[in-house]
RNA sequence: GGGUAGGUUCCCGAGUGGCCAAAGGGAGCAGACUGUAAAUCUGCCGUCGCAGACUUCGGUGGUUCGAAUCCACCCCUGCCCA
């Protein structure tokens, strides 16, 4: 049987580790309890964030137990401003809301059977140091940390340049003492994280080594990026959300549809399930026949993230689309009442309401420049109207460029 | 606390009284070429029913016919000293 490392060297994640051989051994051993830690600043994970559950997941398939951590203290500590009460409650609530959307997202990825030794768990971090006692965590914690030491850290060191405050300084000893209170209360042996994460992760190991003198470790994954080093998953609209009111499913598949030759392999093993011997060969593909190897891998990403039928959707939508008929099942649709039809008829105006561009002004540009079209037809007249016999039976279909598109019904 | 250098549009960064909606680069968008790729080339890139007009250069107030640019106070950041 394979060591449930290899799969993740296998396939591309690992990054850094400490104590490499003891860890293998570990893993060998039996069941290990590891935890990755999640800032809940957001209502929803991002792409970013998939690369750990990606591997997380991987490890619980092969019997190992995961804990994802929410960073409910870390997240209120991280927050400069509001210091009223009535913020800090407001960011209680938000916090513990945000939570619980993310669990929602991450129980498609990792298993919270409870009958399973190995189901995985969610606990946040609010519970310890939001109550925290500031002179027995310094006389606990801090007496273990070396100044000295943090200072030659990378991650220190670039923000000496920059300008650090104290508050940014203890992040470290915050996430150490998770990874403390987790091996206590769990078990939890193993940090595993983003690679920016490795100074912080190694911290933590360390001070349980030092205070409880037991095995522990770290293990960072390689940050998505691509072939040149750009951060990857950013979009015009931002970040790259699970979320599908956030970052709609089509919207989703179309990144990925859309990725760098040089990354298609990279993705495929970073990004889905399927087996290795199935990610070379697509990968081995050459000119356009890589397209093959996108296009699956914008539908097995699209589908672990919102499951079969949205990929299913998704993907009927986007052929129809660059086939050419522009006839799609699934497009993007806004319903427009006769009122509304009445009180503002310009197509550049409804182009902008509707998202496909920032103002009316970028609109009006595009149609000088030719990147506005209706159906397949270019639109030339800046101030063309629409009526509502255009938006009746299928409706009018609007396109920006090549790849945004939407279409216009009438109610 | 003292000294000093700064805070400019999404980001970096030029601009030190009118020629400034503000150079240049990056990012982004569109067009050409392609394979819904990359590279390259071209255009756009504050807002507005695009005529002109309106709002922007840390904040507030002032000087001036006119301020991103000068003055005062304040806030924030770096560096040096304490």
């Amino acid at each position: 049987m394979k060591n449930a490392l290899d799969i993740l060297r296998e396939r591309g994640f690992i990054a850094q580790t400490t104590f490499e051989d003891e860890l293998n051994k570990t893993f060998e051993n039996g069941m290990v309890t590891f935890y990755t830690g999640f800032d809940p600043t957001a209502d929803s994970l991002h792409i970013g964030h998939y690369i750990p559950i990606m591997a997380m997941a991987h490890l619980q398939r092969a019997g190992h137990k995961p804990i994802a951590l929410m960073g409910g203290g870390t997240a209120m500590i991280g927050d400069p401003s509001g210091k009223t009460d009535m913020r800090k409650m407001m960011t209680v609530e938000t916090i513990d809301d945000n939570v619980a959307h993310i669990k929602k997202q991450m129980e498609r990825f990792l298993d919270f059977d409870e009958t399973k030794p190995n189901s995985a768990i969610i606990v946040n971090n609010g519970d310890w140091l939001r109550n925290l006692n500031y002179i027995s965590f310094l006389r606990d914690v801090g007496a273990l940390f070396s100044v000295n030491r943090m200072l030659t850290a990378e991650c220190y060191r670039q923000r000496l340049e920059k300008g650090l405050t104290f508050l940014e300084f203890n992040y470290m000893l915050m996430q150490s003492y998770d990874f403390l209170q987790l091996f206590e209360k769990y078990g939890c042996c193993l940090q595993t994280g983003g690679d920016d994460q490795w100074s912080n992760m190694l911290s933590g190991a360390d001070l349980i080594r030092r205070k409880l003198e037991k095995p522990a470790f770290a293990l960072t994954f390689k940050l998505l990026l691509t072939h040149d080093g750009r951060k990857m998953g950013k979009t015009e609209k931002g970040a790259l959300w699970l979320d599908p009111a956030k970052t709609s499913p089509y919207d989703f598949y179309q990144y990925w549809r859309n990725v760098d030759d040089a990354d298609v392999e990279k993705c495929l093993s970073l990004l889905t399930f399927l087996p290795m011997e199935e990610v070379k060969r697509l990968g081995s593909y050459r000119d356009s026949r890589i397209n093959e190897a996108k296009v699956t891998l914008a539908y097995e990403v699209t589908k672990l993230i919102h499951g079969e039928e949205e990929a299913n959707k998704a993907k009927a939508a986007a052929e129809a689309l660059f086939s050419g008929s522009g006839a799609a099942g699934s497009t993007p649709t806004t319903e427009v009442t006769e009122e509304e039809l009445a009180s503002e008829n310009r197509l550049l105006a409804w182009a902008s309401k509707v998202g496909l561009f920032k103002s009316n002004g970028e609109a009006r540009k595009a149609i000088q420049q030719g990147g506005l079209y209706i159906g397949n037809d270019k639109v030339t007249d800046e101030d063309f109207r629409i009526n509502s016999d255009m938006l009746k039976g299928d409706g009018l279909l609007i396109r920006r460029g090549k790849k945004a598109y939407h279409r216009l019904i009438l109610k």
